[in-house]
DNA sequence: GCTCGATGCTTGAGAACATCAAACAATACG
DNA sequence: CGTATTGTTTGATGTTCTCAAGCATCGAGC
């Protein structure tokens, strides 16, 4: 019977916990050629399309910094921009079918945390989703 | 009464929880001039210290990388270099007070995580910690 | 209509980070 | 020993990041 894990260890436990999912995600992401950041976009854009600027806001880098990852993602055809019909200032970026099938892949390749999930009761897969969903609200 | 998640969904939850989590860490370690790379390289020597060919698996890159990173940390005196006393080619990298310092004032600075966690009872963050340590082991 | 401040995106300069190949020293093992 | 392997560094090149500045568009008010 574990006892109640201070918020410091929790916060070491989750820095671990995100360290080990970002380098399971670098080099699933790797084996497509594509960097961290690039495919870190991707992710989110799996969602839903987004704004230069939300993207920008979301991944935690300059606005400046969205324009050269998506030329280049772009250039390779994962991602389009599309001017927003209500406002001319703004970019909406989707992505393409191509873009959508890298991502995927990308998650089905990330063995160590596919493993991880597999060692969980279907109850305890509801219960982390819950946790999560509490902890990292939309 | 939640049915299980499916594989893909919980793991779009857990990208989103990542990212979130690591834009919180990234602005948190900007308030104090660290980059996402050093700061992520403090977090993993918080552990223990290890070698710069440990620490670039870790973090999932090249050997190579960890030179330049861990000279900006150690021109910083976060970090200090150690020739090991068993293989003279081998060099453990420690934290000094100073880092330890810093990576726990970043982990203390991560307001939206911090808050996340609060809305958790002792329960259910025993049940996380528990859930985490599974999916995640060391 | 017009001006003016704010907003969204891009550009350019400079630092940090990433990968790869190649170098070097130290170790391991036949 | 001699030879292959390992751990770290260096150098070249492309990507990412931040900051300041630029341009176009929007929105509120006159």
């Amino acid at each position: 019977m574990p006892s109640t894990p201070s918020k410091a260890q929790l916060m070491e436990l989750l820095a671990h916990s995100v360290s080990t999912h970002y380098a399971d995600f670098t080099s699933a992401a790797a084996d497509l050629s594509l960097t961290a950041s690039q495919a870190k976009t991707l992710s989110v854009l799996r969602r839903a399309p987004a704004s230069m600027r939300s993207l920008a806001h979301t991944l935690a880098c300059d606005a400046s910094n969205m324009t050269g990852i998506i030329d280049r993602l772009e250039k390779r055809d994962l991602v389009h921009r599309e001017v927003s019909s209500t406002d001319r200032r703004v970019k909406n970026v989707a992505l393409t079918e191509t873009g959508e099938k890298a991502i995927d892949t990308i998650r089905e390749r990330m063995e160590q945390t596919q493993t991880g999930l597999d060692k969980l009761s279907e109850e305890e897969r509801t219960e982390l989703f819950r946790l999560l969903t509490v902890v990292f609200p939309h």
